[in-house]
Order: C-alpha cells, then sequence, then structure tokens
RNA sequence: AGGCCCGUAGCUCAGUUGGUUAGAGCGCUACCUUGACACGGUAGAGGUCUGGGGUUCGAGUCCCCACGGGCCUACCA
C-alpha cells in the first residue's frame, strides 16, 4: 500500500487563516474543476507503469466515435469506469484506464458526406483520395473534441496510451489479424443477397439492420396463367419488385394450384413469361398460397432462385431508384414506382384486393432508410468456428457477464450466429488488405501490396476498394491498444484487461466479437468480467436522440451542477434497468457536494477560531495516525467518537462490498447516509461545543478526532466525487507528502474499529433526543423554548449513560434540564415510553396538554393491532411446530414488550379522562 | 414467431439466500432564518408492493395465469 511518505510541515496558521477565509460559502465546481482537471492531466498522475508491482487493474475505454461528442450514455460508461479505477488505484493496485477513440467508419463517411452535400458537393464526384482527406481535415479539427470533454470531466486515463483505431499501428494489426484468419480459411467471398442502404450506399451486416413493426398493405395481384384464361393470384408487400419475378411459386402440396405447376405466368406489366414453380417454402396458409419470387430482392425468394436456378433480375440501382430493368419505370425511386404499379394494375383490372398487413421492415441503423436487399459479392468472416471457444469460456465462468440475464442473450445469439459480412462501399476505414489481379482475375490477400500477381505475374494489381466493418478493428481493441502481436510489457501485464463496461446495446456488435477474435487470437479472454449497464432515457422514457433533440448535453448539466453532481447522480441511479433521467435528482446530488463543502467550511472556520483561542493545528493534524488503528489512545475517546470511526467503517465496508459487485446505487448510498447522517446530523452536531472548549487539551483532542473522520471521509468519497474531495484534502492541514488524493490510500475499515458496543450506547442517545424532539412537535411546544422534562429507566447503565452526556443531550433536545431517576415517572404531562426508558414533560411545558388524548387514542389503536396480530399468529400451532426457535421467540419478545406498552398508554389515557 | 425485463409512496427508483413495523431521493405538511450549509435544520403525512390463483407456518421476494409498459432476436411473401 502506499506508505505516507515523508510527512509535510503543516502550514502555517497563517495558511490556515487564508484558506478559511478563501472557502466560498457555496460549492461552486465552477471554481475548482477546471484547475484540478489541468492538474491531473499536466502531472501525469495516471499514468500507468507496466513493471510497477501490486495486483492489476486494468480497462479500456469502448472506444467513442472520434468526430463526436459525449452523451449521456458515454457519461454513465465512464463515470462507472472511472469511479472504479479510481477506487482501485487508492487501494494499491497496479491501475491502467486506456483511452482512444473509434474511427466509427459507417457514421463519420455520413457526418463527411452530408457536410459536403450542403456544400452542394457529392462525394462521389471528389474521388476517394480527395475525400479521404477532408475526412482526415475534419477529424483533425474536431477529433480533439471527445477526448478534451474527458480531460475536462476529470477521467482518470493514461492520456500516453491513448490509441485510435485507425492510426497507423492499429491499421497494421487489423491487416494482420485479417491476413491471418484468411490463411486459416475462416474469410472468404461470396455473391449473396445482402441488406443494401440506398442512401449510405454500401451493404450492411444483419446486425445493423433495424426491425420495425409498421402497419402496410398486402396487395392482391393477378397474373394470368399463359394458354389458359386462368389467373394466379399472388399476394405481396412490395409490388414493384414484380417487375423483377422470375417465377410464381406455390406449395407442392396445394391442389389448389396443381395443375398450374409447370405451366407460366405472364408478369403482368413487363409482359414476361415465367415459370409456376413449386416449392416446399410457400405457406398454404399465408395471402392466396401462391407467392411471386424475385430472387434479387427477397431473401427467401433469393433461395428458392437458387434452388431452382432462376434469373436474378436486379431492377434498382444502388440508390433506390428503378433501373433499366424496370421498364417502363425507370428512374423513379422505388416508393414512386410502388405507386404507379398499383394503379397501372388496377388500371388493367389485375388488382384483385388489398387488405391490411403488418410486417417488420428493416431499416439501416444509421440513415433510417428502408433497406433493400440485393445481390453483390463480399467478404466474410466463418463465424462458428471462433463463437465455439467463445461460448465455452462464457459457460466456464472465465467471463463472467452482468447481469445474467444478458449472459442468456449472449448465448442465444453466439449458437445461432451467422457469418459475418466484412466489407463495406465506403472509403473511410481500414481498406481490406486484397489485391484483384487485372489479368487472370486472382485475388491475393497479403500484409503488404504485392508487386505483382502471384499466380500470373502480371503487374495490373489493384487492391479491393472496400473497407472493413468498423467493427472489425474495435474487435480487436482489448489487444490491438496494448501492442499485440508484439509481446509488449504493457500487454503482458495488462492482458487480459480486468473489466469491460458498456451498454447492453453493443453485446453483439462489439463485446461478442471481442471475445471471439480476443480468444482466437491470444488465445486468451480479453476480460474477466462484463458489466452491462443500463441506458438513460428522457423522462418520457425513450431513448435519448441528438437528431430528435431529446438528449441532454452532459457537458451542460456538468457546468451547471458540477462534474461530481453529476456522477453521483448516475452513480447512485445507475441500474441493470433502464433509467429515466430527471433534472430532480442531479440537484440532490449537487446539494450534497454543498453539503460536503459546508462541513470543511465549518471545520475551516473554526479552526480559525480555535488557533485564535491558542490552539495549535500542529496537534491537531497528525499524519502519522492516518490509517491506524488505535487512531488515538486514551481519554481523548469520546463514546461519540468510537461511535462515528464505528460508522465510518461501516460506510467503508459496505462502499467495498458493493462496488465489488458493481452495485453503485448502494455504494453511493451508503456514504451519502454516512456523511449527511451520521457525520454532518450528528457527529458536527455533538461535538460542536468541545472544539471550542476553554480546556485547550479537549479542545484539541476533539479536532483531532474530527479532522481524522473528516480526512477518511474524503478518501472514501474520492472515486464518486474526485474534484470536491481533491479541492478539500488539498485544504486540509495534514497533508502527508501525495501529490493528490487520487493517489493517496483508500481508507481502511480495520482502522476505524467497527464498535457494535460504541453503536447500541449512542444510539440509545440519539433515540432520547429523537423521543423528545418528537414530542415536543407533536404536543406542541415552542420550538425555541427550553423545557424541563424527566427520565426514568430501571438499567443502571442507561442511567449513568444518560448522565454522562446529560449536557449534550439537552442542547440537542432543548431542554433546560433533565432529570434522571429510577423510579417511575408520576405527575401530569406528555409521556413516552420505549424499552430501556421513560420520558416525562409536564403539562406546564406544553401548549396545548389536550392534544395528547387524541395522539394516545391513536397510538393506542395501532399498538392493539400489532398485539392481535402477533396473538394470532403464536396461538397458530402450525406455526409453533414449524417456523424456527429464532423467529418465534423474537415474536414472543416483541409481544411481550408490546403489551406492556399498551397497558402503560391505557393507564396514562385513564388518567387524563 | 421466440426470448428477456419491468409494473413497490404523487414522481424517479432501491429492496441478493421468503421471516416479525417495506426503504431512499425529490415533492408534500408544520415549525425553525440557530455564526458550516434554506443547495439548510427538526418533526411528520403518504405504499399492503398491477390483478387473480398456487407453494409455504410465513411471499414484495418462489411458481402459474391475466393485464399494462419496454427491449432483444427472427428471411414468412
Amino acid at each position: 500500500m502506499f506508505e505516507s511518505g515523508r510527512a509535510r510541515t503543516c502550514p502555517r496558521m497563517g495558511e490556515v487563516h487564508r484558506m478559511a477565509r478563501e472557502i466560498a460559502k457555496a460549492y461552486e465546481p465552477q471554481q475548482i474543476e477546471p484547475r484540478w482537471a489541468d492538474f491531473w492531466v499536466k502531472e501525469e498522475l495516471f499514468k500507468a507503469d507496466a513493471n510497477a508491482p501490486g495486483p492489476v487493474f486494468s480497462i479500456v475505454i469502448p472506444p467513442p466515435n472520434v468526430t463526436g461528442s459525449l452523451h449521456i450514455g458515454h457519461m454513465l460508461d465512464h463515470t462507472e469506469i472511472d469511479i472504479l479505477t479510481r477506487w482501485h488505484r487508492m487501494r494499491g493496485y497496479n491501475t491502467l484506464y486506456l483511452p482512444g477513440t473509434d474511427h466509427a467508419s459507417i457514421s463519420t463517411q455520413r457526418v463527411v458526406v452530408k457536410q459536403l452535400a450542403d456544400q452542394g458537393i457529392n462525394y462521389r464526384d471528389l474521388g476517394r483520395e480527395e475525400f479521404l482527406k477532408r475526412v482526415w481535415k475534419w477529424k483533425e479539427e474536431s477529433g480533439g473534441i471527445i477526448t478534451r470533454q474527458m480531460r475536462q470531466i476529470g477521467e482518470s486515463c493514461d492520456w500516453s496510451r491513448e490509441k485510435f483505431t485507425l492510426s497507423p499501428e492499429l491499421s497494421a494489426v487489423v491487416t494482420e489479424v485479417f491476413v491471418r484468419l484468411h490463411e486459416e480459411g475462416l474469410i472468404y467471398r461470396e455473391n449473396r443477397l445482402l441488406n443494401w442502404c440506398p442512401v449510405c450506399l454500401t451493404v450492411l451486416s444483419d446486425l445493423e439492420v433495424l426491425h420495425e413493426e409498421r402497419q402496410g398493405h398486402l396487395w392482391h395481384i393477378k397474373y394470368p396463367v399463359v394458354g389458359t384464361s386462368e389467373f394466379l393470384v399472388v399476394a405481396t408487400t412490395r409490388p414493384e419488385t414484380m417487375l423483377g419475378d422470375t417465377a410464381v411459386a406455390v406449395n407442392p402440396g396445394d391442389e389448389r394450384y396443381a395443375h398450374l405447376v409447370g405451366k407460366k405466368a405472364l408478369l403482368p406489366l413487363m409482359k414476361r413469361e415465367i415459370p409456376i414453380i413449386a416449392d416446399a417454402m410457400v405457406d398454404r396458409e399465408f395471402g392466396t398460397g401462391a407467392v411471386k419470387i424475385t430472387p434479387a430482392h427477397d431473401p427467401n425468394d433469393f433461395e428458392v432462385g437458387r434452388r431452382h436456378k432462376l434469373a436474378e433480375i436486379d431492377v434498382m440501382t444502388d440508390d433506390g431508384k428503378m433501373n433499366a430493368a424496370a421498364g417502363a419505370y425507370a428512374g423513379m425511386d422505388r416508393f414512386e414506382a410502388r405507386k404507379r404499379i398499383v394503379e397501372d394494375l388496377k388500371a388493367l383490372g389485375l388488382l384483385e384486393k388489398i387488405t391490411e398487413h403488418t410486417n417488420a421492415i428493416g431499416l439501416c441503423e444509421r440513415s433510417k432508410t428502408i433497406v433493400e436487399p440485393r445481390t453483390s459479392t463480399q467478404w466474410f468472416c466463418r463465424m462458428k468456428p471462433l463463437a465455439e471457444p467463445a461460448i465455452a469460456a462464457v459457460e466456464r465462468g472465465e467471463i463472467q457477464i452482468i447481469p445474467d440475464n444478458r449472459r442468456e442473450e449472449y448465448f442465444n445469439w453466439m449458437r445461432n450466429i451467422r457469418d459475418w459480412t466484412l466489407s463495406r462501399q465506403l472509403w473511410w476505414g481500414h481498406r481490406i488488405p486484397a489485391w484483384h489481379c487485372g489479368d487472370c482475375k486472382e485475388i491475393i490477400v497479403a500484409r503488404e501490396a504485392p508487386a505483382k500477381c502471384t499466380k500470373c505475374g502480371s503487374g495490373k494489381l489493384e487492391q479491393d476498394p472496400d473497407v472493413l466493418d468498423t467493427w472489425f478493428s474495435s474487435g480487436l481493441w482489448p489487444f490491438s491498444t496494448l501492442g499485440w502481436p508484439a509481446e509488449t510489457p504493457d500487454f503482458k501485464t495488462y492482458y487480459p484487461t480486468s473489466l469491460l463496461i458498456t451498454g447492453y446495446e453493443i453485446l453483439f456488435f462489439w463485446v461478442a466479437r471481442m471475445i471471439m477474435l480476443g480468444m482466437h487470437f491470444t488465445g486468451k479472454v480479453p476480460f474477466r468480467t462484463v458489466y452491462l449497464h443500463s441506458i438513460v432515457r428522457t423522462p418520457n422514457g425513450e431513448k435519448m436522440s441528438k437528431s430528435k433533440g431529446t438528449g441532454i448535453d452532459p457537458i451542460d448539466v456538468n457546468r451547471r451542477y458540477g462534474t461530481d453532481a453529476m456522477r453521483f447522480t448516475l452513480a447512485v441511479t445507475a441500474s441493470v434497468s433502464d433509467v429515466i433521467w430527471t433534472e430532480d435528482r442531479i440537484q440532490s446530488s449537487r446539494n450534497f457536494a454543498n453539503k460536503i463543502w459546508n462541513a470543511a467550511r465549518f471545520l475551516f472556520v473554526n479552526l480559525e477560531k480555535f488557533e485564535q483561542a491558542g490552539g495549535k493545528i500542529e496537534d491537531v493534524a497528525l499524519p502519522e495516525v492516518r490509517d491506524k488503528a488505535p487512531y488515538l489512545s486514551g481519554d481523548e475517546i469520546d463514546l461519540v467518537d468510537l461511535w462515528i470511526f464505528s460508522r465510518l467503517g461501516k460506510a467503508i465496508v459496505q462502499n467495498n462490498e458493493t462496488l465489488a459487485s458493481y452495485r453503485f446505487q448502494e455504494a453511493a448510498q451508503s456514504v451519502y447516509h454516512f456523511f449527511w447522517g451520521d457525520f454532518c446530523d450528528w457527529y458536527i452536531e455533538w461535538v460542536k461545543p468541545r472544539l471550542l472548549d476553554t480546556d485547550l487539551s479537549r479542545a484539541t483532542a476533539t479536532w483531532r478526532n474530527l479532522f481524522a473522520v473528516f480526512e477518511r471521509a474524503l478518501r472514501l468519497l474520492h472515486p464518486f466525487m474526485p474534484f470536491l474531495t481533491e479541492e478539500l484534502w488539498q485544504k486540509l492541514p495534514q497533508r502527508v507528502g501525495i501529490r493528490s488524493i487520487a493517489l493517496d490510500s483508500f481508507p481502511e475499515a480495520r482502522a476505524n474499529r467497527i464498535d457494535p458496543i460504541a453503536e447500541r450506547k449512542f444510539s440509545l442517545l440519539q433515540y432520547v433526543i429523537t423521543v423528545v424532539r418528537t414530542m415536543r412537535t407533536e404536543t406542541p411546544v415552542d420550538p425555541k423554548k427550553k423545557i424541563a422534562a424527566e427520565l426514568s429507566s430501571q438499567d443502571t447503565a442507561v442511567r449513568e449513560l444518560i448522565k454522562q452526556n446529560l449536557e449534550t443531550i439537552q442542547r440537542l433536545a432543548i431542554l433546560s434540564s433533565l432529570q434522571v431517576t429510577h423510579e417511575g415517572l408520576t405527575g401530569d404531562g406528555i409521556f413516552r415510553s420505549t424499552a430501556e426508558f421513560e420520558l416525562r414533560i409536564p403539562f406546564g411545558e406544553v401548549v396545548n396538554p389536550q392534544a395528547e388524548i387524541a395522539r394516545l387514542n391513536k397510538e393506542i389503536e395501532g399498538l392493539q393491532k400489532a398485539v392481535t396480530s402477533k396473538e394470532k399468529q403464536l396461538a397458530n400451532e402450525t406455526f409453533r411446530s414449524r417456523a424456527p426457535e429464532k423467529i418465534i421467540k423474537g415474536l414472543e419478545a416483541t409481544l411481550v414488550e408490546q403489551r406492556i406498552e399498551l397497558q402503560k398508554l391505557k393507564d396514562r389515557l385513564d388518567q387524563l379522562e
């Protein structure tokens, strides 16, 4: 662990005075964040050392699009990553958080294409080289935005290791992997029917196609049967594709159409004779039981076409218009053509009817255009052999997927995996390392451009024009960024990475492929745990969308409320199910930050007074007791001190347990309650007078504990709120020669002795105070009036405890006196009794004694219910015979107490009435 | 079509081996401008956990069904 190093000399008194004066009344994140963000980067605090000792914690960023800016999804990813990274680093791990960006082939190209279009330029006219120049220029201009934002929000990454998927070094890895897969026979080229985006002008993989249910129609079209007067009626959702029909198919067992099989139909509008064939693919129940076959525009028809050796007539251009094969409709947009064709059929009397029909249509993930199935020759990767070990690794638990149900999704998809379409008709990306011979048509896949054809020796070689799917390079990310294929120190130390945190929406796109490729090429899993978080949604429950303007800009929110507040909000919101963004939450986190700030302010302001009264900071700030148990000894320790250290210890334990299982919400909640509920509400209030005690040694001891707790609390809070805690930690007098709280050690639970006895004792005192306060407001009593009260307890220890803390109890409960006795309380007044003590406030102190009767009645009613239900349960023989002893005993004990209490209340009511 | 998730206080959400009186934040009510903090303090109201059935001594928690909402996968024209 971190040694304290040599202690710095404590700041002189003047410095503390200055601090106190300098600390603003309210938490102003804008004033403090830029300073520390800058400091962390400049000082290279988070630079990892592959040779450093200790257990390793390494994590690679899910690389955001290089030309994008931070959105709320990144903010969530990055917050969770950074919390865990800082937490591990403080606990002495050799920690690496590796940043980087993705070239995002298709989306970046789209952005630049659109920019050019806005200037009236068609990117295709520019030519490949010029276009790429423009993209690189755009990348240089805007590529820094997101990483600058990451620095701005203080992510603790190692910027010296920043990576980019399209950099020369990572491109070399892409080539290496492609060539090896090809050598292994896992990459091949084939002509197939694939999803084509008429806007992006490229094929898409299955994953890049979104499915959406839409209300559509089923058009019933009459195809004349050649040589008869009969019509064969087909039902279709896409009449425009009929221009490319090369057959009509019916089910082989369908007796309605049996006599037509083998005959020909006359394709309306095109006047082409096409065969009527039988194929089992046809569902007799659906539509008319007769299907028009368009092999070039429908996946099923394509299969049928290949089975029956039918012609594949593509009737469209690559941008979704009808082509020359569409006859009279050539040049029309495909949907315009649909309308016209339907009209023309109607005019010809060939449209039998139109029915309503909902079907799932495919949309391009990027452009949201309806994809067009078309045939083309593409590069594919065989996935089955890659998937098998990847499935096994998760089955064996070598990779843990959290939450569990995503594991099932993973298995489902992986077990039914299909080959991956690798090539894209785009320019921005990793160009496929394959060369086509102009003479013999040989295709050569190689690491370097070959000088001549390996088959015929021709020099007429041209590189394949296509680029790789953008997810191909991101699939290599965990090892390509660490120096693979070389056995670099980084690779040896940090691979496999410890953890991957990302949104569940890219489980298949990215996570599954990293597992497959990582295992295939390194022989090891790329990460041991995958934590898939939820999506942040709008208040209406929708996905936040930039184009719809429904997203929030995290940077803007950070500016208004503070990055720490944002981080805390996301942590406290983090959940397995999706989360709805509401502004309330961040206000509450901001309030929490302000609370921390003001607790510090209280400390600093009063420390100044303490000094003025002759106190010495040197005696308060003792670096050597920071994390040691006992932190302080002897009579300096009061019950309240034992209590707060115990609470702190518990908060630390809880934090560590919950963060270890990615329960960010519970972790954040526990530090919140410790700091606000225990430290501010009780501890500070409790020790306030002692801080300026005229007995200087007593005041000094109080300060010592107060600072010890506060300083540890800051370290506990640091992973959640790095800026605020750094700012305050740097102001503390007990600095220990470490440059940043981020490099300091995480507080140890051990050092804050968890002390159940102290907790029980202190909670009794809290209870006394709370009960008096409640009595006061319910009764009611003038809130500022100090009143006299009496307390009785049969327990000597309880009485002693209360007597020892009498002054504080009186102060916090606003009492002029509290008589403590072992005798039963008599006389008039308001009474409250608990298991351990009884309290009385005489009517003389009370504004409205009559209110007590109503209150008593209500309480008796409630208690009577509880007693009756317990009696009933205990009278149940089966319960008695089957429930565990512990439960029965507990119930009996409670019943006894409640009966006594009930009797007391009744007696009291009698007295009053 | 198959699979998954969710339905808990007015709102947004916790609730990990089923156990006695179900929690938080915001909002709400009353009081308090107290020398850290009104981005605050003190006290409080408010849910029987979507509905129905089942297992169990005991269910928010396990099982089945229904209703409502969301998501993923899928080549039914």
